[in-house]
DNA sequence: CTTGACTCTGTAGTATGGTCCGGGGTCGAT
DNA sequence: ATCGACCCCGGACCATACTACAGAGTCAAG
C-alpha cells in the first residue's frame, strides 16, 4: 500500500481517474448505481477507491446495451446475508443466459462482416445489404404470412367485429 | 413462390409482421433507417418484403448498443458501383473490431457471472461485487495515481496559474 | 485573509429514440 | 353509400441519460 499523497478521493479527482463527468458522476450516486459515499464535516463527498472501477464497468455494460436499470441489477448480483443464493443464482443464470445471446448475434454480426471484406477482394455485386445475413442463418420461422399470434382470431363474446380488413 | 394474397405489404403489416410499432416504423424511414418505400396513388406505402429484415436487424442492434447512426452504418456497408471496395473494407475492418470488443467484454462478464453462481453453492462471502472482476483480468495501467494525462502540468506560457488544488 | 480551484444542491436544458394524438383521406365488405 | 379498419402527416409529448447553469459554501496556497 502506501497510497502516496493521494489522499481522500474527491469528486473531482474520481470523475478524471474514470474518465467520466463530475455532473454524470453525481448523477449516477441519484440513480443509486453508486453507494452513497461518506461525506467530510462539510459535505465533500469522500469516495473508495472502489468506485473507479464501479464507473469503468458502468461505462462499458452501457456501450453493451444494457441500460442503467440492467446496470444496477448486475451490479447487485453478489451473495451476501441478505440475499439467497437461489435467488442470486437464479438471477445471473438470466444474465448469462441474456449475455450469451448478444454473444451469439455479435459473432453472426461479426461473421457476415468478415465475409464481406472477403468477397471484396473478388467479383463485386454479393448480397445487397450482407450484414442482414447475420440474423437469418436459416429463415426455419415458417410463420412468414397468415395469423401472427394476435387479435382477430376466435373473437368470443365481443359485441360484433366487422373483420379486421387486412 | 406463389406469396399466398400476402397482398402488398402495407406499414400495418410491416409493423405486425417485425413486432414494432407503425409509428416507430416511419420513424426510421425518416431517420433514414429504411429506404424510401414506394407509395400507391392515394399516397400508402408499399414496402418489399425484405424491410421485415431489416427492421429485426434493427431490433437486435439496439439491443446490442449500437445508436441507430451506428446501425444505419452497418447497415449501408456493402460493395457496390458507388462505393470502392477499399473504402468498404476498412470501415468493415473497423466494425468488426467493434464487435469483437464488445464479444471480449461479454465474455468476461459471462465468465464472471458462472464463477459467481459456482461459488453459491460453497460458503457464502465470495468478493464484494463479482461482476467488477469481469473488467479487471488484471490492472496493468499502472497510472492508478499521480498525473492522469490532463491539465495542471508543464504549464507553458501561461499568464500565471495558481496551480490546480487537486 | 484573499483568491481561485473545487465542492454542494437544485433546477433547467439537450439529445436520442420513440410514442401518442388530431384531423383528415382511403379501402372494401355490407 | 356507409361504416369501420387502415393509412397519411405534423406536431406534441415522453423516458432515458446526461449536461449545464446558478448561487453559495469550502479549502489551501500566497
Amino acid at each position: 500500500m502506501s497510497g502516496s499523497k493521494t489522499g481522500p478521493l474527491t469528486i473531482g479527482k474520481v470523475a478524471r481517474r474514470s474518465g467520466i463527468g463530475i455532473e454524470t458522476v453525481r448523477f449516477y450516486e441519484r440513480q443509486g448505481l453508486l453507494t452513497k459515499p461518506d461525506r467530510t464535516a462539510s459535505g465533500y463527498r469522500q469516495f473508495n477507491e472502489d468506485v473507479i472501477a464501479r464507473l469503468q464497468f458502468i461505462q462499458r455494460a452501457k456501450e453493451l446495451g444494457f441500460t442503467l436499470n440492467q446496470i444496477k441489477e448486475l451490479l447487485s448480483l453478489r451473495v451476501d446475508p441478505d440475499t439467497s443464493c437461489n435467488n442470486v443464482k437464479a438471477r445471473a443464470e438470466a444474465k448469462i443466459e441474456d449475455i450469451a445471446d448478444k454473444i451469439r448475434t455479435l459473432q453472426r454480426m461479426k461473421k457476415a462482416l468478415i465475409r464481406l471484406t472477403q468477397q471484396c477482394g473478388k467479383r463485386g455485386g454479393g448480397s445487397e445489404c450482407p450484414i442482414l445475413d447475420a440474423l437469418d442463418r436459416r429463415r426455419h420461422n415458417s410463420r412468414t404470412e397468415g395469423e401472427h399470434r394476435d387479435d382477430n382470431c376466435h373473437n368470443s363474446g365481443m359485441p360484433k367485429m366487422r373483420k379486421k380488413r387486412n
